[in-house]
DNA sequence: CCCACCTATGTCAGTCCGATATAGATCGGG
DNA sequence: CCCGATCTATATCGGACTGACATAGGTGGG
Protein backbone atom coordinates (compact mmCIF):
# COMPACT_ATOMS: atom_id res chain seq x y z
CA UNK A 1 0.00 0.00 0.00
CA UNK A 2 2.07 3.03 -1.22
CA UNK A 3 1.99 6.41 -0.01
CA UNK A 4 -0.29 7.37 -3.62
CA UNK A 5 -2.93 4.88 -3.13
CA UNK A 6 -2.54 6.22 0.94
CA UNK A 7 -3.65 9.74 -0.43
CA UNK A 8 -6.17 8.96 -3.27
CA UNK A 9 -7.60 6.81 -0.27
CA UNK A 10 -7.99 10.26 1.83
CA UNK A 11 -9.09 12.36 -0.71
CA UNK A 12 -11.66 9.71 -1.65
CA UNK A 13 -13.64 11.03 1.60
CA UNK A 14 -12.99 14.76 0.73
CA UNK A 15 -10.46 17.39 -0.64
CA UNK A 16 -7.54 17.86 1.83
CA UNK A 17 -4.08 19.48 1.80
CA UNK A 18 -0.92 17.62 2.37
CA UNK A 19 -0.54 18.51 5.71
CA UNK A 20 -4.00 17.73 6.54
CA UNK A 21 -3.69 14.06 5.02
CA UNK A 22 -0.24 13.46 7.53
CA UNK A 23 -2.31 15.07 10.42
CA UNK A 24 -5.25 12.40 9.46
CA UNK A 25 -3.08 9.78 9.89
CA UNK A 26 -0.92 10.66 12.79
CA UNK A 27 -4.59 9.85 14.60
CA UNK A 28 -4.68 6.51 13.06
CA UNK A 29 -1.14 6.03 13.17
CA UNK A 30 -1.32 2.93 14.71
CA UNK A 31 -1.36 1.37 10.97
CA UNK A 32 -0.05 3.52 8.32
CA UNK A 33 1.48 7.27 9.12
CA UNK A 34 3.62 8.94 5.62
CA UNK A 35 5.98 11.21 6.38
CA UNK A 36 5.98 14.50 4.55
CA UNK A 37 8.98 13.47 2.53
CA UNK A 38 6.55 10.80 0.99
CA UNK A 39 3.28 12.73 0.69
CA UNK A 40 3.87 15.77 -0.77
CA UNK A 41 5.91 13.95 -3.69
CA UNK A 42 2.86 11.51 -3.91
CA UNK A 43 0.31 14.52 -4.50
CA UNK A 44 3.11 16.02 -6.76
CA UNK A 45 3.21 12.36 -9.28
CA UNK A 46 -0.51 11.99 -8.82
CA UNK A 47 -1.25 15.39 -9.81
CA UNK A 48 1.05 14.81 -13.47
CA UNK A 49 -0.96 11.71 -13.59
CA UNK A 50 -4.58 13.38 -14.03
CA UNK A 51 -5.50 11.15 -10.85
CA UNK A 52 -6.12 14.35 -8.42
CA UNK A 53 -6.81 18.49 -9.08
CA UNK A 54 -5.20 21.03 -6.99
CA UNK A 55 -6.35 24.33 -5.84
CA UNK A 56 -3.98 26.75 -4.49
CA UNK A 57 -5.91 28.41 -1.87
CA UNK A 58 -4.07 32.65 -1.24
CA UNK A 59 -3.44 32.74 2.51
CA UNK A 60 -1.90 35.95 4.21
CA UNK A 61 1.65 35.97 4.67
CA UNK A 62 1.97 32.16 4.35
CA UNK A 63 2.41 29.71 2.07
CA UNK A 64 -0.80 28.80 -0.79
CA UNK A 65 -2.86 25.65 0.83
CA UNK A 66 -2.98 23.78 -1.87
CA UNK A 67 -6.38 21.77 -1.79
CA UNK A 68 -6.01 18.12 -3.54
CA UNK A 69 -9.53 16.98 -4.74
CA UNK A 70 -9.82 13.17 -6.40
CA UNK A 71 -10.66 12.88 -9.96
CA UNK A 72 -12.93 10.24 -11.34
CA UNK A 73 -9.60 8.18 -12.69
CA UNK A 74 -8.59 8.88 -9.26
CA UNK A 75 -11.50 7.12 -7.86
CA UNK A 76 -10.97 3.76 -10.61
CA UNK A 77 -7.15 3.99 -9.72
CA UNK A 78 -8.05 3.77 -6.00
CA UNK A 79 -10.43 0.62 -5.92
CA UNK A 80 -8.51 -1.09 -8.38
CA UNK A 81 -5.89 -0.72 -6.16
CA UNK A 82 -7.89 -2.47 -3.12
CA UNK A 83 -9.32 -5.24 -5.44
CA UNK A 84 -5.31 -6.30 -6.16
CA UNK A 85 -3.33 -8.15 -3.65
CA UNK A 86 -2.44 -6.46 -0.43
CA UNK A 87 1.07 -6.81 0.61
CA UNK A 88 1.62 -8.46 4.45
CA UNK A 89 1.27 -6.81 7.60
CA UNK A 90 4.68 -5.74 9.08
CA UNK A 91 5.19 -5.24 12.97
CA UNK A 92 8.98 -3.22 13.48
CA UNK A 93 9.61 -3.19 17.15
CA UNK A 94 12.99 -2.07 18.22
CA UNK A 95 11.46 -2.39 22.19
CA UNK A 96 11.01 -6.27 21.60
CA UNK A 97 13.99 -6.70 19.81
CA UNK A 98 16.31 -5.18 22.34
CA UNK A 99 13.90 -7.28 25.15
CA UNK A 100 15.76 -10.10 23.61
CA UNK A 101 18.94 -9.03 25.12
CA UNK A 102 17.47 -7.80 28.28
CA UNK A 103 20.10 -10.54 30.33
CA UNK A 104 22.33 -8.31 28.74
CA UNK A 105 21.51 -4.37 30.06
CA UNK A 106 21.32 -3.22 33.51
CA UNK A 107 17.74 -4.12 35.12
CA UNK A 108 17.14 -0.25 35.48
CA UNK A 109 17.25 -0.03 32.17
CA UNK A 110 15.21 -2.71 31.45
CA UNK A 111 13.03 -1.33 33.57
CA UNK A 112 12.94 1.79 31.01
CA UNK A 113 12.22 0.20 28.59
CA UNK A 114 9.45 -1.36 29.52
CA UNK A 115 8.76 2.25 31.19
CA UNK A 116 8.63 3.72 28.15
CA UNK A 117 6.80 1.12 25.90
CA UNK A 118 3.98 1.14 28.38
CA UNK A 119 4.00 5.07 27.89
CA UNK A 120 3.96 4.57 24.45
CA UNK A 121 0.70 2.22 24.30
CA UNK A 122 -1.19 4.41 26.61
CA UNK A 123 -0.49 7.11 24.67
CA UNK A 124 -1.62 5.94 21.31
CA UNK A 125 -5.02 4.03 22.51
CA UNK A 126 -5.73 7.37 23.99
CA UNK A 127 -5.37 9.13 20.60
CA UNK A 128 -7.71 6.87 18.74
CA UNK A 129 -10.52 8.52 17.38
CA UNK A 130 -13.51 8.38 19.71
CA UNK A 131 -16.66 6.15 18.51
CA UNK A 132 -19.11 8.88 17.76
CA UNK A 133 -16.47 10.11 15.24
CA UNK A 134 -16.47 7.21 12.93
CA UNK A 135 -19.12 6.84 10.35
CA UNK A 136 -18.57 3.27 8.28
CA UNK A 137 -18.70 -0.37 9.11
CA UNK A 138 -15.18 -0.40 8.12
CA UNK A 139 -14.09 2.71 10.43
CA UNK A 140 -15.58 1.26 13.21
CA UNK A 141 -14.27 -2.24 12.93
CA UNK A 142 -10.26 -0.17 12.52
CA UNK A 143 -11.16 1.59 15.34
CA UNK A 144 -12.00 -1.37 17.48
CA UNK A 145 -9.27 -3.56 16.12
CA UNK A 146 -6.72 -1.29 17.41
CA UNK A 147 -8.30 -0.22 20.93
CA UNK A 148 -8.39 -3.89 21.21
CA UNK A 149 -4.75 -4.85 20.68
CA UNK A 150 -3.53 -1.79 22.95
CA UNK A 151 -5.58 -3.08 25.74
CA UNK A 152 -4.54 -6.62 25.20
CA UNK A 153 -0.85 -5.23 24.98
CA UNK A 154 -1.12 -3.21 28.53
CA UNK A 155 -2.38 -6.19 29.68
CA UNK A 156 0.31 -7.93 29.04
CA UNK A 157 2.84 -5.89 30.02
CA UNK A 158 1.52 -4.96 33.68
CA UNK A 159 1.28 -8.94 34.46
CA UNK A 160 4.94 -9.78 32.69
CA UNK A 161 6.17 -6.62 34.83
CA UNK A 162 5.63 -8.45 37.97
CA UNK A 163 7.53 -11.17 36.47
CA UNK A 164 10.54 -9.48 35.28
CA UNK A 165 10.65 -8.21 38.90
CA UNK A 166 11.10 -11.61 39.88
CA UNK A 167 13.64 -12.53 38.34
CA UNK A 168 15.74 -9.32 38.25
CA UNK A 169 15.34 -7.81 41.52
CA UNK A 170 15.52 -4.10 41.53
CA UNK A 171 13.86 -4.20 37.50
CA UNK A 172 10.88 -2.55 38.83
CA UNK A 173 12.37 -0.05 41.28
CA UNK B 1 16.93 0.00 15.11
CA UNK B 2 18.64 -0.36 11.88
CA UNK B 3 20.21 -3.77 10.10
CA UNK B 4 23.52 -3.11 11.35
CA UNK B 5 22.36 -3.21 14.84
CA UNK B 6 20.04 -6.04 14.69
CA UNK B 7 23.03 -7.77 12.81
CA UNK B 8 25.13 -7.69 16.03
CA UNK B 9 22.58 -8.63 18.17
CA UNK B 10 22.47 -11.74 16.33
CA UNK B 11 26.18 -12.45 15.95
CA UNK B 12 26.21 -11.50 19.71
CA UNK B 13 24.86 -14.52 20.57
CA UNK B 14 26.87 -16.96 18.19
CA UNK B 15 28.22 -16.73 13.87
CA UNK B 16 26.77 -16.70 11.53
CA UNK B 17 26.10 -16.13 7.75
CA UNK B 18 24.02 -13.16 6.02
CA UNK B 19 22.02 -16.20 5.22
CA UNK B 20 21.46 -17.51 8.60
CA UNK B 21 20.78 -14.10 9.84
CA UNK B 22 17.52 -13.49 7.41
CA UNK B 23 16.25 -17.35 8.00
CA UNK B 24 16.35 -16.24 11.80
CA UNK B 25 14.29 -13.05 11.09
CA UNK B 26 11.69 -15.44 9.67
CA UNK B 27 10.82 -16.78 12.25
CA UNK B 28 11.13 -13.22 14.78
CA UNK B 29 9.38 -12.18 11.26
CA UNK B 30 6.80 -10.59 13.30
CA UNK B 31 9.13 -7.87 14.82
CA UNK B 32 11.80 -7.80 12.56
CA UNK B 33 12.58 -9.01 9.21
CA UNK B 34 15.87 -7.21 7.28
CA UNK B 35 16.07 -8.73 3.72
CA UNK B 36 19.36 -9.36 2.15
CA UNK B 37 19.34 -6.26 -0.10
CA UNK B 38 20.04 -4.50 3.69
CA UNK B 39 21.83 -7.47 5.60
CA UNK B 40 24.65 -8.02 2.90
CA UNK B 41 25.84 -4.16 2.80
CA UNK B 42 25.25 -3.91 6.69
CA UNK B 43 27.95 -6.95 7.11
CA UNK B 44 30.28 -5.35 4.62
CA UNK B 45 30.24 -1.97 6.40
CA UNK B 46 30.42 -3.73 9.82
CA UNK B 47 33.54 -5.39 8.69
CA UNK B 48 34.94 -2.32 7.43
CA UNK B 49 34.36 -0.68 10.60
CA UNK B 50 36.34 -3.47 12.48
CA UNK B 51 32.84 -4.47 14.47
CA UNK B 52 32.53 -8.06 12.79
CA UNK B 53 35.08 -10.05 11.50
CA UNK B 54 35.07 -12.62 8.42
CA UNK B 55 36.32 -15.51 7.61
CA UNK B 56 35.22 -17.75 3.99
CA UNK B 57 34.36 -21.05 3.92
CA UNK B 58 34.78 -23.06 0.65
CA UNK B 59 32.25 -25.20 -0.41
CA UNK B 60 32.24 -27.43 -3.26
CA UNK B 61 30.51 -25.53 -6.39
CA UNK B 62 28.94 -23.34 -4.18
CA UNK B 63 29.71 -19.74 -2.96
CA UNK B 64 31.74 -19.68 -0.28
CA UNK B 65 30.16 -19.06 3.11
CA UNK B 66 31.60 -15.88 4.64
CA UNK B 67 30.73 -16.59 8.31
CA UNK B 68 30.73 -13.69 10.22
CA UNK B 69 31.62 -13.45 14.05
CA UNK B 70 31.42 -10.66 16.27
CA UNK B 71 34.63 -8.33 18.30
CA UNK B 72 35.00 -7.19 21.08
CA UNK B 73 34.06 -3.68 19.30
CA UNK B 74 31.35 -5.16 18.04
CA UNK B 75 29.89 -6.19 21.02
CA UNK B 76 30.64 -2.52 22.97
CA UNK B 77 28.72 -0.68 19.65
CA UNK B 78 26.10 -2.96 20.19
CA UNK B 79 25.54 -2.98 23.97
CA UNK B 80 25.68 0.98 23.90
CA UNK B 81 22.93 1.02 20.77
CA UNK B 82 20.76 -0.70 23.76
CA UNK B 83 21.35 1.96 25.90
CA UNK B 84 20.14 4.62 23.50
CA UNK B 85 16.64 5.78 23.27
CA UNK B 86 15.13 3.65 20.76
CA UNK B 87 12.83 4.53 17.68
CA UNK B 88 8.98 3.63 18.09
CA UNK B 89 7.39 1.00 17.18
CA UNK B 90 5.71 0.96 13.46
CA UNK B 91 2.60 -1.53 12.45
CA UNK B 92 2.04 -1.12 9.15
CA UNK B 93 -1.30 -2.49 7.79
CA UNK B 94 -2.84 -2.76 4.41
CA UNK B 95 -5.36 -4.81 5.25
CA UNK B 96 -6.47 -2.34 7.90
CA UNK B 97 -6.23 0.71 5.55
CA UNK B 98 -8.21 -1.67 2.97
CA UNK B 99 -10.76 -1.80 5.71
CA UNK B 100 -11.67 1.44 6.21
CA UNK B 101 -12.75 1.65 2.72
CA UNK B 102 -14.83 -1.34 3.16
CA UNK B 103 -18.19 0.13 1.91
CA UNK B 104 -16.54 0.93 -0.77
CA UNK B 105 -15.66 -3.10 -2.05
CA UNK B 106 -18.01 -5.83 -2.96
CA UNK B 107 -18.87 -8.24 -0.33
CA UNK B 108 -16.59 -11.38 -1.80
CA UNK B 109 -13.58 -8.77 -1.77
CA UNK B 110 -13.96 -8.08 2.27
CA UNK B 111 -14.77 -11.77 2.67
CA UNK B 112 -11.63 -12.44 0.88
CA UNK B 113 -9.82 -9.65 2.63
CA UNK B 114 -10.44 -11.41 5.86
CA UNK B 115 -9.32 -14.68 4.88
CA UNK B 116 -6.13 -13.67 3.99
CA UNK B 117 -5.73 -11.92 7.02
CA UNK B 118 -6.72 -14.92 9.10
CA UNK B 119 -4.41 -17.03 7.24
CA UNK B 120 -1.27 -15.19 8.04
CA UNK B 121 -1.68 -14.20 11.27
CA UNK B 122 -2.60 -17.92 11.83
CA UNK B 123 1.24 -18.96 9.66
CA UNK B 124 2.55 -16.40 11.92
CA UNK B 125 1.32 -17.79 15.04
CA UNK B 126 2.51 -21.20 14.18
CA UNK B 127 5.89 -19.83 12.99
CA UNK B 128 6.87 -18.81 16.21
CA UNK B 129 9.58 -20.97 17.96
CA UNK B 130 8.69 -23.14 20.56
CA UNK B 131 9.18 -22.49 24.16
CA UNK B 132 11.54 -25.29 24.46
CA UNK B 133 13.84 -23.57 22.10
CA UNK B 134 14.21 -20.08 24.44
CA UNK B 135 17.21 -19.81 26.39
CA UNK B 136 16.34 -16.43 28.00
CA UNK B 137 14.03 -14.42 29.63
CA UNK B 138 13.57 -11.81 27.49
CA UNK B 139 13.18 -14.17 24.37
CA UNK B 140 10.46 -15.88 26.49
CA UNK B 141 8.88 -12.20 27.21
CA UNK B 142 9.10 -12.04 23.45
CA UNK B 143 7.67 -14.91 22.65
CA UNK B 144 4.81 -15.00 24.78
CA UNK B 145 4.57 -11.26 23.77
CA UNK B 146 4.01 -12.38 19.97
CA UNK B 147 1.74 -15.32 21.10
CA UNK B 148 -0.83 -13.15 22.93
CA UNK B 149 -1.34 -10.41 20.13
CA UNK B 150 -1.92 -13.33 17.50
CA UNK B 151 -4.32 -15.05 19.81
CA UNK B 152 -6.06 -12.33 20.41
CA UNK B 153 -5.95 -10.94 16.85
CA UNK B 154 -7.74 -13.82 15.63
CA UNK B 155 -10.54 -13.96 18.38
CA UNK B 156 -10.97 -10.80 17.34
CA UNK B 157 -11.02 -11.55 13.67
CA UNK B 158 -13.71 -14.40 14.32
CA UNK B 159 -15.92 -12.42 16.39
CA UNK B 160 -16.15 -9.56 13.72
CA UNK B 161 -16.24 -11.64 10.91
CA UNK B 162 -20.19 -12.33 12.08
CA UNK B 163 -20.70 -8.92 12.51
CA UNK B 164 -19.83 -8.35 9.61
CA UNK B 165 -22.29 -10.61 7.89
CA UNK B 166 -24.79 -9.35 9.14
CA UNK B 167 -24.22 -5.85 7.83
CA UNK B 168 -22.78 -6.58 4.79
CA UNK B 169 -24.92 -9.74 3.60
CA UNK B 170 -23.30 -12.33 1.87
CA UNK B 171 -19.87 -11.12 3.08
CA UNK B 172 -19.26 -14.19 4.62
CA UNK B 173 -21.48 -16.42 2.14
C1' DC C 1 6.65 39.53 26.12
C1' DC C 2 8.74 35.37 25.03
C1' DC C 3 8.82 30.63 24.00
C1' DA C 4 6.74 26.82 22.41
C1' DC C 5 3.88 24.97 19.21
C1' DC C 6 1.02 25.12 15.01
C1' DT C 7 0.14 25.67 10.02
C1' DA C 8 2.11 24.73 5.58
C1' DT C 9 5.26 23.74 1.92
C1' DG C 10 9.16 21.41 0.32
C1' DT C 11 14.16 19.04 -0.29
C1' DC C 12 17.68 15.61 0.56
C1' DA C 13 20.78 12.02 2.33
C1' DG C 14 20.58 7.82 3.95
C1' DT C 15 18.15 3.51 4.55
C1' DC C 16 15.50 -0.27 3.34
C1' DC C 17 12.57 -3.40 0.47
C1' DG C 18 11.52 -6.43 -3.32
C1' DA C 19 12.87 -8.17 -7.47
C1' DT C 20 16.31 -10.12 -9.98
C1' DA C 21 20.59 -12.82 -11.13
C1' DT C 22 23.45 -16.87 -10.44
C1' DA C 23 24.14 -21.77 -9.57
C1' DG C 24 24.32 -26.22 -7.94
C1' DA C 25 22.07 -29.66 -4.33
C1' DT C 26 18.36 -32.18 -2.81
C1' DC C 27 14.02 -34.38 -2.66
C1' DG C 28 9.34 -35.98 -3.56
C1' DG C 29 5.84 -37.28 -7.05
C1' DG C 30 4.37 -38.93 -11.37
C1' DC D 1 14.08 -41.97 -13.43
C1' DC D 2 13.44 -37.44 -14.48
C1' DC D 3 11.25 -32.97 -13.73
C1' DG D 4 9.98 -29.22 -11.09
C1' DA D 5 10.12 -27.19 -6.69
C1' DT D 6 12.59 -25.74 -2.96
C1' DC D 7 16.82 -24.85 -0.47
C1' DT D 8 21.52 -22.91 0.29
C1' DA D 9 24.21 -18.80 -0.52
C1' DT D 10 25.94 -14.72 -2.43
C1' DA D 11 25.10 -10.08 -4.33
C1' DT D 12 23.23 -5.78 -6.90
C1' DC D 13 19.94 -2.23 -8.08
C1' DG D 14 15.88 0.77 -8.79
C1' DG D 15 12.55 2.73 -6.40
C1' DA D 16 10.21 3.90 -2.12
C1' DC D 17 10.20 5.77 2.37
C1' DT D 18 11.90 8.06 6.69
C1' DG D 19 13.70 11.66 9.48
C1' DA D 20 16.00 15.78 9.60
C1' DC D 21 16.30 20.13 7.92
C1' DA D 22 14.85 24.71 5.79
C1' DT D 23 11.54 28.44 5.54
C1' DA D 24 8.18 31.55 7.58
C1' DG D 25 4.74 33.66 9.93
C1' DG D 26 0.57 32.95 13.37
C1' DT D 27 -1.33 31.75 17.97
C1' DG D 28 -1.76 30.98 22.79
C1' DG D 29 -0.31 30.25 27.57
C1' DG D 30 2.52 31.49 31.52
Amino acid sequence: MDVRTICLGILSRGDHTGYEIKKHFEIDGFFVEPSFGSIYPALNKLTEDGLVLVRAEAQLKRPDRKIYSITPAGRRVFLDALMQPLAEDRYRSPFLFAMLFADLLPAPRVDGLFEEFVAQAQRRLAQLPEKSDVETEGERFVLDFGRTMYITMLDYLRQQRAKFADVVPNAAE
